[in-house]
DNA sequence: AGCTTAAGTCTACGTGCGTTGACTTCTTAT
DNA sequence: ATAAGAAGTCAACGCACGTAGACTTAAGCT
């Protein structure tokens, strides 16, 4: 039989220090707060103390956990999909739904919440501090340019990642950071018609025609 | 006859205390050093101390002139431009062309030191001061969503204006704050040309077509 | 049972920041 | 000539933060 030991605070309890009995999930605990505070509060206002707060543990134990608020980033803020096998199965088939096939997946993964956490905070991290920032333009630069590249033998890979993935940002920006309406409430399925043109176009189509957008038929 | 009184900072001076002679332009300089900071750094990384330094000023002296940093943020990063003047400028004439005339407009203005910093330490600073924020939300939400429904008489003009606010806020990212190449380096006129069909899609197409970007014709 | 290790708290150090108040020097208007 | 005010510096306060170290309690292995 298993018995489970819930561990309730009081203020009669005078053992306040040293380790929890039963299995406490402390750790999950913090990973979750932090990437909730990162989302929200961005990586500079982010605190350890805050996040020790929200995961009801003292401060000390992030640092015990996880060496410092850096590596907390780094531990926490971790892609919940791998851009090099997914593009390639993004890229793959029709061509002329290229752009709708990656509206689908990007927006579909940013309503998982946990996704949209770990986007937004790194996005958001970006902003202040470097190393973010280094990630987003590895990430969006560099992982899936090589997709791009070899998965639509299209020219321009790396220009064509690059504008796929401002637009992006943006979204990410204006739908979960600065949250201007009705975008930021805007249904999914709305979202993805309103974005897979423009993948559409950053992906396979031209990029110096002056035209509205209307490609020679059979180019997109 | 004018005569320029050229202040030098000298080991030997004693006198480093008290007004400085002559006009000496300070409250420019930390201006300057502000718009700087702030469009480099982020709002919570730019510090008033380092201000100070770059204008070759006293920290104090900042404060006294703009009465605290929030103040000082707010003083100095003020729009190069008004949209109430110069959207509806773009938004007439041929409406098959208005994707590509907000374009211009839009890299043109970055195009310009003073107003790319501008801009991109407002975006930045949307990032963690809540106040900045809500200026992007103001002015991408409200102040153009206005003309653009005036100048256009199209439907959904929130939602116009905010697909198009998401593009330009995820340029300003790309380009100036994460810097990716080969976008952050690309020549303004291939910028142009890679964007007009978005906005001009967002601003007059079809939003709910899962089509590759080709509005019937006469439509866009 | 006993020993090692992991989980957890407490206290406190050091740093950098925004901001304040007192003080000094120069400009300007009377 | 002089007084008022603007421009400018200096020193310091208080606060919040990241982090370190000593300590305590529970878990797990032999």
């Amino acid at each position: 039989m298993l018995t489970y030991t819930v561990w309730v605070a009081s203020s009669k309890d005078r053992r306040r220090t040293g380790r929890r009995p039963g299995a406490s999930g402390t750790r999950e605990a913090i990973t979750d707060a932090a990437r909730h505070q990162f989302a929200e509060l961005g990586y500079d206002r982010a605190t350890i103390r805050g996040v020790a707060t929200e995961a009801g543990v003292d401060p000390a134990l992030v640092v015990h956990f996880f060496g410092s608020k850096q590596r907390l980033f780094l531990s926490v803020m971790t892609l919940p999909f791998e851009p090099e096998e997914a593009m390639p199965r993004i890229l793959a088939g029709r061509r002329s739904e290229v752009g709708l096939r990656l509206a689908q997946f990007a927006v579909g993964i940013l309503e998982e919440p946990k996704a949209q956490r770990v986007v937004t905070g790194i996005i958001r991290a970006a902003t202040s501090e470097p190393e973010a920032a280094r990630m987003v333009r590895d990430l969006f630069a560099e992982r899936v340019v090589g997709a791009i590249a070899e998965g639509l033998a299209v020219a321009d890979a790396r220009l064509r990642a690059n504008l796929v993935s401002s637009q992006v940002i943006g979204l990410v920006m204006a739908r979960y950071v600065v949250r201007v309406e009705p975008l930021a409430s805007l249904p999914p399925e709305a979202l993805i018609k309103a974005i897979a043109p423009t993948f559409q176009r950053y992906l396979v189509g031209p990029l110096e025609a002056q035209g509205a957008g209307a490609p020679k038929p059979g180019a997109a």
